[in-house]
DNA sequence: AATATATTTGACAAATAAAGTCAAAATTTA
DNA sequence: TAAATTTTGACTTTATTTGTCAAATATATT
């Protein structure tokens, strides 16, 4: 399943970075970004940002793989997950037709 | 938009509870309570159990809106929301079919 | 209006979790 | 097998969450 750390991994290789490099680049710890890569700890949108500039790739597309790894999280030992997420939708839609998304 | 904590603020009045008494029964401090029904504080399964049973209500439903809150928070401000939300649908559904849900 | 009851607010402390650092161990590559 | 790279784990620091409490505010009752 593909992940925002997997995704990062795949670009970084295809890159042809080392972790090293992109260390030393973003100046985030080679252990952080390992360990992020792989799932082990929670990404951050900070280098998720650096590492989509650094790589060149669609912020968003990344944004969407961090976003949907994060309610994956909320949900995925849940019986109720699919439900709530369907719920979620709904209030989403809520959100946008009122303006309700302020600050 | 019905929230958990409205929902709890609903059924607690319904049922003619105090804060001070439903604090008594649960063990919450009554603050903590207050905030929780109205979002101010993060609302905890353990309370939203608590409560479900001293309500008699359907604790699945209530986790449905729990969840779907912490979802939201997730995702409320952000451009690719709803987008996001696919994902992981199809992600979770994916997790199911393969029953990746182990431990 | 005064009193009692109930709820909200905010400041603070305690507990928990997240984030960063580093070196040794393990793995991969040349 | 040596060099480069990555992973692991123990530890520290920092940030966030959670709990406690009393004063302030709001709502009900008499």
């Amino acid at each position: 399943m593909e992940t925002a750390g997997s995704k990062l991994r795949e670009l970084r290789q295809e890159k042809g970075f080392s972790l090293q490099e992109v260390s030393s680049v973003i100046d985030v710890d080679i252990a952080i970004l390992s360990k992020m890569e792989r799932g082990e700890r929670k990404l951050s949108r900070e280098v998720l940002e650096k590492l989509a500039e650094l790589y060149k790739y669609d912020l968003k597309e990344l944004l969407v793989l961090f976003l949907s790894d994060r309610i994956l999280y909320e949900i995925k030992d849940e019986e109720v997950g699919e439900e709530a997420l369907k719920v979620a939708e709904e209030k989403i839609r809520y959100l946008k037709t009122h303006q309700e998304n302020r600050n």
